[in-house]
DNA sequence: CTACAACGCTACTGCACGGTAGCGTAGCGT
DNA sequence: ACGCTACGCTACCGTGCAGTAGCGTTGTAG
């Protein structure tokens, strides 16, 4: 049934699954779908979380090949079905539920820290100069990426990462990307009252 | 009835947008909805094409202070309501809707393209390398912040946006962000068929 | 004063959906 | 043979929605 309901929410979108559909295409009745969950909205939040944890082991090898094998494994997962149709979806939903937002919090925290934990090693090693803006860093790397596949959906291929990535770093060793003065990090939220 | 449209888009989502809570919310009754607009598609794509065309004119000022402009801009736009509602709504759609996908390649293309015109012309000028890449160049702007804003969901200051655009300029002017050989343009799409 | 266009209002059809109730049944361990 | 659990099936209720029909009303130009 999870399998049914992510299948839809491909085709058809989220708004538009239906719990009769869900047991149609699972070949299932509509009241053991109600058995299982409470909700429609549970089930789909249930299948959400199938989503959420296929975690990517940091690949091997130097740190700026590191960094490079993450940020390729980031363009292809969000540059692929099912997430390059899912993740506008629940991205539109994170604004206006929150359990969705909880799910979609829950992503990006597993997708981008991976990355951001290679800089800050790279910075640690050595490699890259001290005081280096790991956030920002990341921003650099993973921003034109998302840029490209999410919002212009253009289908990026290797060479272009390549080209972010090494002049995210080639940018770093110049130590044009360091943090400010002490106090405030990067990109503070504004927070109003 | 536009704009109760584009309040309620806002409030609720685009799938749940009904004909009876237009007509309610912009006080006129349901019939004269449909005198004006076919059906409840045909609505809101009208009211989507009346949120495409707030032009800016490319401000004034040096080559640099004119991307920063931008830039900024650009960030003020997809960072507060409506538009930091509506564009994930509007991306989901894209995927899923012809006429919604026309809208947004609208909104992209006008949205994208003086920011794109400004490099070309720092470039022309001489402000910029020769054979800087242009489109990478917008990428490296525009993907950070719009990554902070939209995928982070995470508001920026303009001191973020001063630094990316900074770190960008001082790449471009290191010759890192150059095209490569003659043929295959920046993010060449991966055509299949 | 009249004719016409645009509007409001009520009521309606048809449909899809979320969720529930009741009943019958297959598998399985004891 | 018994009970338990999970399932399928059909039918149902209530709701909200798209879209339509008919009739009365108002404003306005000539």
């Amino acid at each position: 049934m999870i399998g049914a309901t992510i299948d839809l929410m491909v085709e058809r979108g989220m708004h538009a699954v239906s719990v009769d559909a869900i047991a149609e295409r699972s070949g299932v009745a509509k009241t053991t779908v109600y058995r299982h969950w409470p909700t429609r909205e549970a089930l789909i939040l249930a299948a959400w979380y199938t989503l959420v944890p296929e975690e990517t082991d940091a690949p091997t090898g130097d740190l700026e090949a590191r960094i490079l094998a993450l940020a390729l494994a980031f363009a292809r997962r969000i540059g692929a079905p099912p997430m390059s149709v899912l993740l506008p979806e629940l991205l539109a939903f994170a604004g206006r539920d929150a359990d969705m937002l909880a799910v979609y919090e829950e992503i990006l925290r597993v997708r981008g820290k991976p990355l951001t934990e290679a800089v800050a090693a790279a910075v640690v090693a050595g490699v890259l100069p001290a005081r280096t803006d790991v956030e920002l860093m990341a921003s650099l790397i993973l921003g034109p990426i998302a840029f490209q596949q999410l919002i212009v959906r253009n289908p990026v291929d290797p060479v272009f990462i390549g080209r972010v990535v090494s002049i995210a770093m080639e940018s770093a060793l110049q130590e044009i990307i360091q943090r400010p003065r002490p106090k405030s990090r990067t990109s503070q939220p504004i927070r109003r009252q």
